[in-house]
DNA sequence: CGATATACGGAACTGCCAGTCTCGTAAACT
DNA sequence: AGTTTACGAGACTGGCAGTTCCGTATATCG
């Protein structure tokens, strides 16, 4: 049974809603944890007291819900290609994680702990889901072989984070994931040939 | 004519050889400016005097001397596609680009002279060498129409920058280049088609 | 009931580091 | 000789992450 007084309901959300509005506001350098502290209406122990560092509290934020669903086997490669990237670029393109990324994962790749779990979480998830993918590709007969699963996340999340994080111009109006989709599938492809 | 006390010879690059000593050492937080001074025997003073901030000094050191060869006719599409991912990758990891990266593209985004620097520098250039290329391409009737050169340099930046940002497995024996030039070939000729 | 354990907001405090300023001195120009 | 700028050294400022302490509140255990 838990001993003392309870950790006060609500204060979780009121953090995190408090980040997020930050984050989008001021961006992360910005988005000190007095600022969230106050935004929130709470001492700064209490935000101390749930997450160890700045970098761990946004990465629970931003990062950790985003709920990466195993994308639905459409049928053909193609699809499932189509699929995977609509996903990537959606659990990608919120205003806070763009606002948040560059600084965030400079500082999770600076803690240990944060980078063994973004690894597993975001990586290590979405790895699973694409060796999914081409194992169904390969019984299809789409495949020949199976590719190297890290090549291929490589090709399909490249070009989406890259364009997100780095370029400045605006995605083509059909919609970034749309168009990249023939041009990946056909690298795809071509790897597994 | 220059008035005054001229500029010491030999302090810039005593300068730009400590930082990359210390990001190889240290890495991109621990190397601070304090320390660089100490390593080259030098005054911070001498060091704000010629670079604005840490960050446009990392960014001077380790990204501007950076000599994007403009890559060769090869002849074919897919020669320049292999010839240019070999410049693209090698202009990306040495180690102290790799320590550093994740922070400085953080305080970049964080300083407008900067990322339009960045954007020049780095993007401009590339996307320049792209435009040739496929320019090249469509002369020889290897593709029906210039793709969007911006799509282009997505697909062929972005799996080299994330593989060498943020995964941490070694890249395939043959070399992270070589075992993109095939697949993203075939990638680029999907989208000129 | 009282003792104990933990939570709360508020605020003071530490430590690190980027960036500025000052001092005494040195090296060029006019 | 006088002016201007550079030099190393080191003091100083300011912002922010993270810690600690205070007075208080709320739970369980005996």
């Amino acid at each position: 049974m838990a001993r003392g007084r309870p950790r006060e309901e609500g204060i979780d959300d009121a953090v995190r809603e408090a980040v997020r509005a930050l984050l989008t506001e001021s961006g992360y350098q910005r988005c000190t944890i007095d600022a969230v502290a106050a935004r929130a209406g709470v001492g700064k122990a209490a935000v101390y007291r749930r997450w160890r560092s700045k970098a761990e509290l946004v990465f629970a934020t931003v990062v950790h819900p985003v709920e990466l669903e195993p994308p639905s086997d459409t049928g053909s490669l193609r699809g499932d290609v189509a699929a995977v990237l609509e996903v990537i670029q959606s659990s990608l393109d919120s205003v806070e994680l763009r606002q948040a990324l560059p600084s965030l994962l400079a500082d999770v790749r600076a803690d240990p702990v944060l980078e063994t779990r973004f690894g597993e979480v975001f990586l290590g998830r979405e790895r699973g889901y694409l060796v999914q993918m081409l194992d169904r590709a390969v019984a299809r007969g789409e495949l020949s072989r199976r590719p190297d699963p890290a090549l291929v996340h490589a090709i399909l999340l490249g070009p989406v984070l890259t364009w997100l994080h780095l370029f400045t111009e605006t995605p083509p109006s059909s919609g970034l994931g749309a168009s990249l989709a023939s041009p990946l599938h056909a690298a795809v492809v071509a790897l597994g040939a």
